[in-house]
DNA sequence: TACACTTTTGCATACGTATGCAAATGTTCC
DNA sequence: GGAACATTTGCATACGTATGCAAAAGTGTA
């Protein structure tokens, strides 16, 4: 009985309507932009919803209207900070367009078929999905549905849906351009998950340069893009007998746990026994205890290219797959053995440009 | 005109009515668990409703049950990984209870009043604010509104709102006693936000440790919880004439940043020059490149007891503030001097119980 | 078969908002 | 002042679902 607060259920557009002796058409159009209603009465509506403490209800506006401005956003995983930090330039930049992130997390390894029933009931604007995909007939869906999807740093062979991710191949080129002129003799690949997009461009991408050089041997392991798989991997391939001189780890959360392995297990000292390199320019690879040389994902372009296409698509109604790659650039830091030629100072970095 | 998907728009259960020859209410009813229909007809109906691609239409259900099945996720930010580690164990427990996460982030070092209206007009069915807070006025908001409020990792002074955290002063001290017993003469604290409550909680702690011990000198510099701030107060501290021999972090984030100052802009070896400790556990934390002494912050049973204190007042419509500080560990790593005694083994890993 | 009782069904309505349409009001110009 | 037009307003309806209520159908007993 005491200190009870009786729940009071929030404030509708007719109350305010009522109070201020309009109807609740007006109340309605005094909160859209651009409605045809007089400054006189939406001043006396503003100041009704005011004093009420009104807020427009966004899910009975969604029923009529069809837009929910939600966004469905599915990660993989989080563990690698490469994708909170996307999370949260994609949260900046889609609150800046007055959307709003539906978060589903934990489809590693797998296709988000299972939410996608969840997201759909939702009736989301669009939906981005990072490092996990859609099997082929909801996609379909998706489209016949005339919501827009978007991956992110993942492609599908069929390329029915949008992508948008780092140009893999030609960073693992690069990757593989700075190794070979860093004068080293045997190579190894630790993996990501093997069925993505993203790992197997960056293998092709550092196999060319590799074959362009007459080398085809390649160590592979393989790491899944977690920490305890690299781990393993690592281990396999630094008890080989004639272990590689230098490794290309396929991402930087990987290469982080690899250079553990190789310092803390094997007493090797990165660089002058190892050479190291890794991919995406993510926290740990900046960290000094690691200072990994990598080729950047440029997750604001990246993020702002993910943005793009799903307004316009939402605003056109056309839904279409578009593919966009955008470059990255190898930074170079202490991870490896240095090329004589090709390094570049830009403006606080050091970047490899053969 | 070619490969022009005309848009469809979803399916009703109006359709799926029509479709099996019955009445709208009874497609709503296969699909309310317990509802009153026959299996016949129920089977009936949910063959329609797939033959046709029906999805329950969530939004429209809320606008009647008022019940969304939505709840508000605010984090300040996540370049700290305790961030996004929480909020994966946040999407999972909320899924198994049929929640979905509507994520908001970017309000490191104020509170979440700019995004509350957002977040209100969803109509959300509870909010949970990771390391930040709302406004007295909004917080009794959401309590005349009937929307349950928790705040993760953090409390406010009036204890209107309710609140799951680490048992952070207890921790603070038991950091103070295991670098009293291993017998350093001078510490220092490098802070957090300094007027977030984690901080507050931890350094008081540490400070009783240290006052039960005759020990008052206490060299303090504020990181902010962040990367760069953290390093910049590292500098400051380890400039000084003469610098602490023993360092608490207030969080493993920042003590990463401290160690990589230490060891490489001031050629420390960390332990045998400088002990450092942290809080958290948080990956890192556990790499053997930083290997620190800290308190765990743990996540899993502090979101279960999140969602618990949630679910328990939405079921209920009773909201009144719970407080929940659960009991951290330290575990023992190799950032920081040992103590002779209290250190135990306990499954594979170390901890300090004095 | 008739009755009482239980289960199932459909009807009608409500949730809170946006919007086409026609009526009402305001403005301009002769 | 009045016609012609532009702006503003309210009415009515629609969005897709859940649910109280009464009618209908089913079940069991004598």
């Amino acid at each position: 009985m005491d200190g009870g607060v009786t729940k009071r259920s929030p404030v509708t557009s007719s109350q305010v309507a009522d109070h201020a002796g309009v109807s609740q058409s007006a109340v309605s159009r005094a909160f859209t932009p651009g409605a045809s209603i007089s400054p006189k009465t939406r001043a006396r509506v503003l100041a009704s919803a005011k004093a009420l403490g009104y807020r427009p209800n966004a899910i009975a506006r969604t029923l009529i209207t069809n837009r929910s401005r939600i966004i469905a956003v599915v990660m993989a995983y989080l563990e690698n900070l490469f994708y909170p930090d996307v999370l949260e330039e994609l949260g900046r930049r889609l609150a800046a367009e007055n959307y709003h992130v539906l978060l589903f997390t934990g489809f590693k390894d797998r296709d988000s078929d299972p939410v996608f029933d969840q997201i759909m009931q939702y009736r989301v604007d669009g939906i981005i999905l990072a490092s996990t995909s859609l099997s082929s007939e909801l996609s379909e869906e998706c489209m016949v549905a005339g919501i827009p999807v978007v991956l992110f740093n993942r492609t599908t062979e069929r390329d029915e849906t949008s992508s948008v991710t780092t140009q893999n191949r030609e960073g693992g080129k690069l990757l593989g351009q700075f190794l070979l002129a860093g004068g080293h003799r045997s190579y190894g690949y630790i993996a990501g998950l093997e069925n993505s997009s993203t790992n197997r461009d960056r293998l092709t991408g550092f196999r060319e340069a590799l074959s362009a050089a007459g080398i085809v041997d390649l160590e592979i392991r393989t790491g899944n893009f977690s920490r305890v798989d690299a781990e393993a991997a690592a281990r396999e391939m630094l008890s080989l007998p004639n272990r590689p001189e230098a490794i290309f780890v396929a991402n930087d959360h990987m290469a982080v746990a690899v250079m553990d392995v190789a310092r803390y297990e094997y007493g090797l000292s990165i660089s002058r026994d190892l050479s190291i390199v890794g991919f995406d320019n993510v926290g740990p690879a900046r960290w000094p205890s690691y200072g990994i040389t990598t080729v950047t994902q440029p997750i604001r372009q990246m993020v702002e290219a993910t943005v793009d296409i799903l307004m316009d698509q939402i605003a056109s109604g056309e839904i279409e797959a578009i593919h966009k790659a955008i470059p990255g650039e190898l930074i170079v830091r202490e991870s490896a053995r240095l090329p004589a030629t090709g390094i570049i100072e830009t403006n606080g970095y050091r970047v490899y440009r053969p």
